[in-house]
This record gives C-alpha cells, sequence and structure tokens, in this order.
DNA sequence: CGTTCCATTGACGTTAACGTCAAGAGGATT
DNA sequence: AATCCTCTTGACGTTAACGTCAATGGAACG
C-alpha cells in the first residue's frame, strides 16, 4: 500500500511539469524508483518534492536545498548537523528581512515620484481649464 | 567645463568594469558622446548611473530600470505622456508591493521553520544532559 | 492491426548580466 | 622603430532552472 504515484499523478499532485520532475532527479533531488523504464515515485519523493518546492519559496537554490536534503539524510538525528542547518535558515531569513527593508525604502521613493506626477498632472489640468 | 570621463575614470569612480559600461550603453541606459572610437561619459550619465546601480540594490532589472529612466527623461513634456508616465509607475508600486506582501508571507513560514528547529535543538541539548 | 496516449532519453533553446578572449587602432614612451 | 598602454568591436562562454522539440517505445482502445 506504499501508494507509489506515476509522474503525470505526480505533477497533477504539485502542479509542476514532467520536464521540472525528470531536472529533479538528475539533479539528485529525487530518486523515483523505476519500472521498466517508467519513473514511480515513492512517499519519500513526495515528502522531498514538498521540502523543494518550500525551500524555493524561501529563495533557497536548488544545490542548497539538495544539500540540506542530504545532510537531513545522512544524519538528521544529529545535532551537530541541526544547529547547522538552524543557522542557514537564520542566515537566510536576515538576507530576506533586508531585502524587504530595501523593498520598502524604493516602495516609499517611488511613492514620492508618484506623488510628484500627480501634482504635475493636477498643475496641466488647471493650466488647460 | 563639462568635465566628461573617459570609461576608466567611469570605472574607477563608479566600481563597475568597461564591459559592463558597454553593455549598459547596448542596453539603451547609457548613451556616452563619442571622441574619434573612444567613449567621453557626460555629467548626465554619471547621473544615470548612479540611478542604475542604485535600482539594481533594490533588485529591479535592467529593463525596469531602464523603463523608469525612460519615464524620468519624458517628464515635463505633454500631460498625455505624464499621465502615462504616471500609470507605469503605479503599476510598478503595485508590483513591487505584491512581492513585499510575497516576502512577508515567505518571512513569516521561514520564522515557523526556525522555531521549530530550535524546539528540536532545545530537545537535543536536554536529551544530552 | 492501426491509431492514440503516455512515457523516455537526448539535445538544443532561453533569459540576465555580464566575463573573457581575440584582433586591431592610435598615442605615448623608450 | 619597438614596445606599451588604453581603448575599440565582435563573438563566444557562463549560471540557473527549466522549456521545447525529436525520435522512440510500450500499452490500451476500437
Amino acid at each position: 500500500m506504499t501508494e507509489t504515484l506515476s509522474i503525470r499523478a505526480m505533477c497533477d499532485a504539485f502542479d509542476v511539469t514532467p520536464r521540472t520532475l525528470r531536472f529533479y532527479e538528475q539533479k539528485e533531488l529525487l530518486f523515483p524508483i523505476r519500472q521498466g523504464s517508467h519513473r514511480l515515485f515513492t512517499k519519500r519523493d513526495r515528502a522531498r518534492l514538498t521540502l523543494i518546492l518550500r525551500g524555493k519559496r524561501f529563495g533557497f537554490s536548488l544545490e542548497d536545498i539538495r544539500q540540506l536534503l542530504d545532510m537531513y539524510d545522512r544524519d538528521g538525528s544529529s545535532e551537530g548537523q541541526l544547529v547547522r542547518t538552524f543557522g542557514l535558515a537564520q542566515d537566510r531569513l536576515h538576507q530576506m528581512e533586508a531585502q524587504r527593508a530595501e523593498l520598502d525604502v524604493a516602495i516609499a521613493e517611488l511613492k514620492v515620484e508618484i506623488a510628484q506626477g500627480a501634482a504635475m498632472i493636477a498643475a496641466f489640468s488647471k493650466a488647460a481649464e
């Protein structure tokens, strides 16, 4: 009952393309078993894909993600690895917060520009009356 | 007195490579004048490059930046242009705010992950005592 | 049995923002 | 004159994460 999924079912379940899954396999992020030449994705593959997609939303590269998954596999029960993973996540959090701060500044500046633009348009409209 | 800079001086002043400046010219972000075949960067080019680099720090693509600079150039022409520019700027603002919202979600999720990781580490530490 | 459908591998295409030669022109220096 | 230095244009290389064919092979359907 270890429900394995075909590539199509997998794509539908996770909203990705077949190309993506084959690419992830080639990059050693997934390890579907083979039935003849067809791929069958196991529960483990689904768990990994969930983590992969989440990692991508966090802005990690596939290579980063592969390393994190490997670490987890090798010694997910070692405190040292856990601490390292924890540190990586914190670094990324800081990067994201810095990025948000810069974005806030840019948004504020752009708002000023827009306000000036609105003023100029108002001036033109008045002049046209 | 309109102090123009050679490509080298420009590179030193802004910490970029010659390739970068030629690339920006090709992409119509800069318009250095020519003295024979050599480029001379004017005050205007320096002002634009300053904006380009700042835009990049904010995570804009060069194409985004080019549009913003063009927008800037056209300011003050006709009311029609102004209104269109205004619309562009507003679109850009909405995009940026959407991006900020996504970033906020990602940050929140990552914080949860980190909290869980911290809990696991804490558990390990206790177990090790 | 022929056609359709889903899958496979392999290979080349794509975008962004430059990096990295290659080959040559034009001054300045020795 | 020989060499050096800076600049030029042109063209191909690079990275990430896939997209897009092309050729092929079983399996299912009518």
